[in-house]
RNA sequence: GGGUGAAUAGCUCAGCCGGGAGAGCAUCGGCCUUACAAGCCGAGGGUCACAGGUUCGAUCCCUGUUUCACCCACCA
């Protein structure tokens, strides 16, 4: 941190030009390294790891509300003075970056086989150099206030040792191994795919009812199937051990259509004998449970199709045919030859690759897994016991659920771009070995050529160590030691399996702590109709378009408005709109204050004793107490929505709205004292309004604050406001309220008579109550002001004059002559309006008090809150009545 | 098939421990009042989805229903 002079102060332009103003401030911030983490003992620390984005990505409006969430939690924690430390970086994104970077280099004509691997991974690291730069430029043009010089990348040499180290760990203590299992594979990336990488789409399909004849040609059977083509590398036909119907099929078995393939027919208890003929037809290489069939009665495995969904020799005539080609062809044929028996529409889910939208085709393959039942056991126990918090709490069953079901985690990746499987096998003697460095030479028969194997890690594989991999683990640097655990992990719900739950996992495994203490899954942005935002529909709201036109605090502020916890967030645009109104009322109300305190020193009002100060300053330091309080109290509990509403309502409605024209005849007038205490007060309240404020709206609140009296050093490392007892003052509010409710009384009136705003009137305010008659008494210059009145009369009671017009509020008549302007019958109408509202009420409240059981039962302040009411309302009824009864004489 | 969330003003949403609803935008009326027309002042507008239940009292808690959204799942 720093404490070296700012940009020269001047005055604010009448305008906020946040173009200008943005770009300055963020480059200052980054020259005088105020990002950088400090890790000094005895501070408290902070630290967030961002979910690193992929290097591919280009900011999009679910980053901006995760990084402005960020960068909020990071600022404030940084001006409440921890050792702060927000980590930014970004995910090499497997098959996402080479598939851009096959895309680039198909327009030369060439694939990457023409390449080959290691060609091939060069460019994709030169791509990188070139182009991955995108999205963290755009996350600076956020605002983030990440540690850049700590930016890391999950490819760099550091994040794959410790990749490696964690694998060789693992393979090790048996929870990684090898096998041929049956996994999703997508055919255009031509590689395996975790379960949860696999996307299920309700697609309108057609079920296919086929007749498989006997094998000794006495009959068939009817099996049914939504994709035919795999009846070719079908090895059985299943039906339930206790469906009659079938069990002379046990000897005698099936043929295959077309083929002529004898298969067998076996006896298994998945098959619901309900469903269509109770007979299924068994692929056990490209169908999951047919897989597990085809282990139970140990059948063959015939796998049918190639890595790139095309037909195999398996396939016979059908070889060469892309799978779904073949499908028709098949269909056409079985119709043709009379093995048809029926076509139905068929709505089911059909798997997708969640990165390209290909079909998913099971296939068996031999992959390398993650035994995950026992690491996904210990983040169970983590969030059970509370040392991970999830926010909000509804996603803790779904987490277990989850959790308990969850099956083994296939990490292999038949790409290249990646780390590459750390196994290497001896050419010579086949000897094989797991280590975090490739050997030399085969440990057993001293050969030195080894082949390492071919396949990458899944990337979640490495973004699953982010949290203690970023800060520099395996080895055991300082940044471990300050910063891990981290204090909160912020994303969004829909990566808290794929990313959250592996973090945890990892985390609690290897360094035998949660990776983070607190979760909090934030909802996804909709369009304003709650549709998913896509560019094919056009929807799509651009934060960077918006920024340029908006401004950069205005769109944060919009996010940080908006975040309730939740799963949606519907945004239009014209939210945005309308905060960047409250970024221009902050503007000018600084602006304002400025013309009046630029002779004054820094804000000294914290000393100033508020209890000889006039009401305007002990409502305004009261109210800014409170909101101090709420705003810190939201930020602690993640309520961002909350923070950010309470300061709007305090800057627009309280502190613009009513307190600057409270004060304007003090800044105006002669008497010095008053001016002086205006200026420090509002000077005062302005500072902490705008330090309040930084953390969400960073930019604009550093430009005014630099052009505020006094040497300034940067709003970012000014501590922020805490609770000052001091201010406290509720009597003041309540005062402040009686202000309020004559001055609304007054201007209602005038607005109902339409009288002009410069017509000059006089009022009357009618209180019986002397100790109020003496609040007004004092408060009388400031409603005049307020509402343009020239004379004020404040009397304990008073006869309304012909022709006036009248207000009630609570026991206090305001009474205002409009000579000509009255339209009585008008009036009337409203105050027997007004009249049976309070009666309605009075009624309700009359009728709870006199009912015993609510006396018994409810708390006695409740009861008291009650009859306080009760005499007000009284109050209130008795001034309407003879109000009515005054304007009935002008009748 | 299982699960989760939502339903409050015309629109988008707040509403913490149950004491009879708020904001922004939009609408209507009046204002270029020397910080701000990207503004100021005033006003109107809600059977808190529906039906029961618990309670002295329900937008809030419980049960059921309807509608919508999402997640998970191996009925071919």
């Amino acid at each position: 941190m720093t404490t070296d002079t700012a940009p020269a102060r001047r005055d604010l332009a009448k305008a906020y030009e946040f173009k200008e103003v943005e770009a300055r401030w963020y480059q200052n911030w980054l020259d005088h390294k105020n990002f950088r983490a400090t890790m000094e003992e005895g501070k408290p620390s902070f630290s967030i790891v961002i979910p690193p984005p992929n290097v591919t990505g280009v900011l999009h409006v679910g980053h901006a509300l995760n990084n402005t969430m960020q960068d909020v939690l990071v600022r404030y924690r940084r001006m409440q003075g921890c050792n702060t430390l927000w980590v930014p970086g970004t995910d090499h994104a497997g098959i996402a970056t080479q598939n851009v970077v096959e895309r680039q280099i198909a327009t030369e004509g060439k694939s990457r086989h023409d390449l080959g691997r290691e060609k091939f991974i060069e460019r994709v690291w030169q791509w990188r150099e070139e182009k991955g730069g995108t999205i963290i430029n755009q996350l600076k043009h956020l605002g983030c206030s990440c540690d850049w010089d700590r930016e890391r990348f999950t490819m760099d040499e550091g994040l794959s040792r410790a990749v490696r180290t964690v694998f060789v760990r693992l393979y090790k203590e048996g929870l990684i191994y090898k096998g041929d299992y049956i996994v999703n594979w997508c055919p255009r990336c031509k590689t395996a795919l975790a379960d949860d990488e696999v996307e299920h789409e309700e697609t309108a399909g057609k079920l296919y009812h086929i007749r498989y004849p006997y094998a000794d040609g006495s009959g068939h059977v009817i099996v049914a199937t939504t994709r035919p083509e795999t009846m070719l590398g079908d090895t059985a036909v299943a039906v339930h051990p206790d469906d009659e119907r079938y069990q002379h099929l046990r000897e005698i078995g099936v043929r295959l259509p077309l083929t002529g393939r004898t298969i067998p027919v076996v006896f298994d208890h998945h098959v619901e004998r309900e469903f269509g003929t109770g007979a299924l037809k068994v692929t056990p290489s490209h169908d999951r449970n047919d897989y597990e069939i085809g282990l139970r009665h140990n059948l063959e495995r015939l796998k049918v199709m190639d890595d790139s969904g095309i037909m195999n020799e398996a396939a016979g005539p059908y070889a060469g045919l892309d799978r779904f080609a073949c499908r028709k062809k098949i269909v056409a044929d079985l119709e043709e030859q009379g093995f048809l028996e029926k076509i139905e529409d068929y709505a089911h889910a059909v798997g997708q690759c969640y990165r390209c939208k290909t079909v998913v085709e099971p296939t068996t393959s031999l992959q390398w897994f993650v035994s995950v039942k026992p690491l996904a056991a210990k983040a169970v126990a983590a969030v059970r016991d509370g040392h991970i918090a999830i926010h909000p709490k509804t996603w803790h069953n779904t987490f277990y659920a989850w959790m308990d079901n969850i099956r083994d985690w296939c990490i292999s990746r038949q790409i290249w771009w990646g780390h590459q499987i750390p196994a290497w096998t001896c050419d010579a003697c086949g000897h094989f070995m797991v280590e975090e460095e490739a050997p030399a030479a085969c440990p057993k028969c001293g050969a030195a050529t080894l082949s390492q194997e071919t396949d990458v890690l899944d990337t979640w594989f490495s973004s699953a160590l982010w949290p203690f991999s970023t800060l520099g683990w395996p080895d055991r640097t300082r940044e471990l030691k300050f910063f891990y655990p981290t204090s909160v992990l912020i994303t969004s719900f829909d990566i808290l399996f794929f990313w959250v739950a592996r973090m945890m996992m990892m985390g609690l495994h290897i360094m035998g702590e949660p990776p983070f203490k607190d979760v909090y899954l934030h909802a996804l942005v909709r369009d304003k109709h709650g549709k998913k935002m896509s560019k094919s529909t056009g929807n799509v709201i651009d934060p960077l378009v918006v920024m340029a036109e908006y401004g950069t605090d205005a769109l944060r502020f919009t996010l940080t408005a908006f975040a309730a916890q939740g799963r949606e967030i519907k945004l239009a645009e014209e939210r945005i709109e309308g905060y960047r109104h409250f970024i221009n009322k902050i503007w000018n109300a600084a602006r304002f204050a400025l013309m009046h305190i630029k002779e004054c020193g820094p804000a000294i009002a914290r000393n100033i004793d508020p209890a000889a100060l006039p009401l305007s300053h002990r409502w305004i330091l009261h109210r800014l107490n409170q909101t101090t309080i709420e705003v810190t109290r939201a930020l602690d509990d993640y309520r961002f929505n909350d923070a950010a509403s309470a300061i709007y309502q305090f800057v627009w409605s309280e502190f613009c709205d009513w307190y600057l024209e409270w004060v304007k005849p003090d800044l105006y007038g002669n008497d010095a004292a008053a001016k002086a205490s205006a200026q420090a007060v509002l000077l005062a309240v302005l500072e902490d309004v705008l330090k309040l404020l930084h953390p969400i709206t960073p930019f604009v609140t550093e430009e005014i604050w630099h052009a505020l009296p006094g040497a300034r050093t940067s709003i970012m490392v000014e501590p922020f406001p805490t609770e000052n007892p001091v201010w406290h003052d509720p009597a003041a509010e309540e005062e402040a309220a009686l202000f309020m409710g004559v001055v609304g009384a007054i201007r209602n009136i005038r607005s109902e008579a339409q009288a002009h705003p410069s017509a000059e009137i006089t009022a009357m305010v009618v209180c019986p109550d002397n100790a109020k008659g003496a609040i007004f008494e004092k408060l009388a210059s400031a409603i005049k002001t307020l509402t343009r009145t020239k004379e004020l009369t404040i009397t304990p009671s008073g006869q309304r004059p012909k022709g006036a017009a009248s207000n009630i509020f609570q026991d206090l008549e305001i009474v205002v002559p409009l000579a000509g302007l009255i339209d009585v019958e008008k009036e009337l109408a409203k105050l027997a309006k007004e009249q049976a509202r309070v009666e309605g009420e009075l009624k309700r409240i009359q009728g709870k008090l006199t009912n015993e059981k609510f006396v018994a039962n409810a708390p006695a302040e409740v009861v008291a809150k009650e009859k306080e009411k009760e005499a007000e309302l009284t109050a209130t009824l008795t001034k309407l009545k003879e109000s009515a009864e005054r304007l009935e004489e002008l009748r």
